[in-house]
DNA sequence: CCCGCGGAAGTGGTCTGACCTCACAGGCGG
DNA sequence: CCGCCTGTGAGGTCAGACCACTTCCGCGGG
């Protein structure tokens, strides 16, 4: 191992471009949510071509730290760290995650999480997950649109949780696992037992009861694995064409106008 | 209307050359350590120009799903699955992650990894674990070169869990904290105490303890954490508003800073 | 007066093809 | 036999042109 004093001025031109804007943010001079300069003109001014400033970009843009939106500009992103997802998936290929592995790693976090939201849990969290277990016993007919809210609801407890470290590593590995998600539920038979069990964790939380809430969570994913390995897994699926809708949840960055706090 | 860019299946060039590398590797076409036709070659195949593959390897590059050699050739990363570190840096930068938060984290992960690790390890593992504690004692006089020992017990604890996405989520956020880490071990007082500690972690492993294990992890962690925290160092951002409320949610609007520093 | 369509301006996306730098391997001379 | 040296082929950078997408503003019709 060495030092790496590719800092300043290290050799490939690129890796400098990245310094330099990953300087900029560092050093507060980007926010997020603020955009670059243009293209041809950051090129200019940091006296490269656009060709290599592009890569920079793109490949800060790839980490998730930048995000570009066609005909618009590149911005430094904000909201949800939804980052790295892609980079998951690929791991998950070349060094073969195994779906046990990441149950348990779920697992690992969700519980801890559900503990830290039950020690640090602030009202306006308990009520956000109140309205969320309602909406899924609202929906338990509709299994697409109770995921949503399944999602929401341990997103909510990760933020709740007062890490958004943990958070993310949460969501890191839970993405990972959306797509097969989204087919067990659709088999599954009894949403309306699930909801009582979100119900559970919710009451245990909001009660500051840690222990519970870290039970509760450990045999809901349980049960939820169980469902999941019961099903027969389709092997190659190549997704083809199919109705690609791509839903992701709460990905959607507007400016300030719009969200409701529905 | 004359004819079509030939563009038929997803948006933008760059996503669809990204997408057939990494189908390429998922469907094992491509397994780690495989080198990559050579980018001239490759845009030829798929009919786009050196540029845009350029951008999708980049990406990929970035994600640490594919390694660059200057002068060699671009691989398919093999090994250690070192990657999205400097993603996490930026993270850390851009949402503010705060140093008690990726204790937080990595005490969590880590207790959960020596539980595992007393489950599942192997005699193997326990065998270069023992060494490793062995070589802590003997280098407690050299911080560096115990850190590099400490470094690696925490590792093969990992490996020894079973679980290869802890001990990657685990490595990402260990990652961000070595720069500090290394600085602590300068003035750590008693390396030998520590090394005290992971014998009797190792013990507890080897004993397949997992509570034990769990429990001194979480002590030495704890210590460790304690022993950063007492450092002078830390330029003690006395960002304004000291009430517990890192939790920015207002939107900023599009602010265009950052001029060239020449 | 209001609505809507169209074009201008600006930004990222792609292409071309040339040239540079770096690693490595093999040849030639010492 | 060793070592410099050059050739080959890989990635790295550059320049400038053109394409595609968004946004916004103004003109004209309702």
């Amino acid at each position: 191992m060495s030092a790496e004093p590719a800092s300043e001025s290290g050799h490939p031109l690129v890796e400098q471009a990245i310094e330099y804007i990953r300087n900029a943010i560092e050093k507060h001079d980007l926010h997020p949510g603020d955009r670059l300069p243009a293209e041809r003109e950051l090129a200019q001014q940091l006296k490269i071509s656009r060709a290599t400033l592009r890569s920079a970009i793109g490949s800060l843009a790839a980490m998730g730290v930048l995000r570009i939106r066609h005909g618009v500009g590149t911005f430094v992103a904000d909201g949800p760290p939804e980052i790295a997802q892609g980079s998951f998936d690929l791991l998950r290929a070349l060094h073969g995650f195994q779906s046990w592995q990441m149950f348990e790693a779920r697992t690992i976090l969700e519980r801890s999480l559900a503990a830290l939201a039950a020690e640090r849990g602030q009202e306006s969290d308990f009520a956000a997950l109140s309205e969320e277990v309602a909406e899924m016993y609202a929906t338990c007919n509709d299994p697409n649109e109770y995921l949503i809210h399944d999602v929401l609801f341990h997103r909510l407890i990760a933020r709740a949780s007062g890490n958004p470290i943990l958070a993310w590593l949460m969501e890191t590995v839970v993405t990972a696992l959306y797509e097969a998600r989204r087919k067990t539920v659709e088999h599954a038979a009894d949403l309306k037992e699930s909801a009582e069990i979100h119900r559970a964790i919710y009451r245990a939380i909001r009660g500051r009861n840690g222990r519970r809430a870290t039970e509760l969570m450990e045999k809901h994913l349980k049960s939820a694995e169980t469902a999941q390995a019961s099903e027969p897994r389709g092997p190659a699926h190549g997704d083809a064409s199919a109705a690609g809708d791509e839903n992701r949840l709460g990905a959607r960055r507007g400016r300030e106008g719009m969200r409701a706090a529905r």
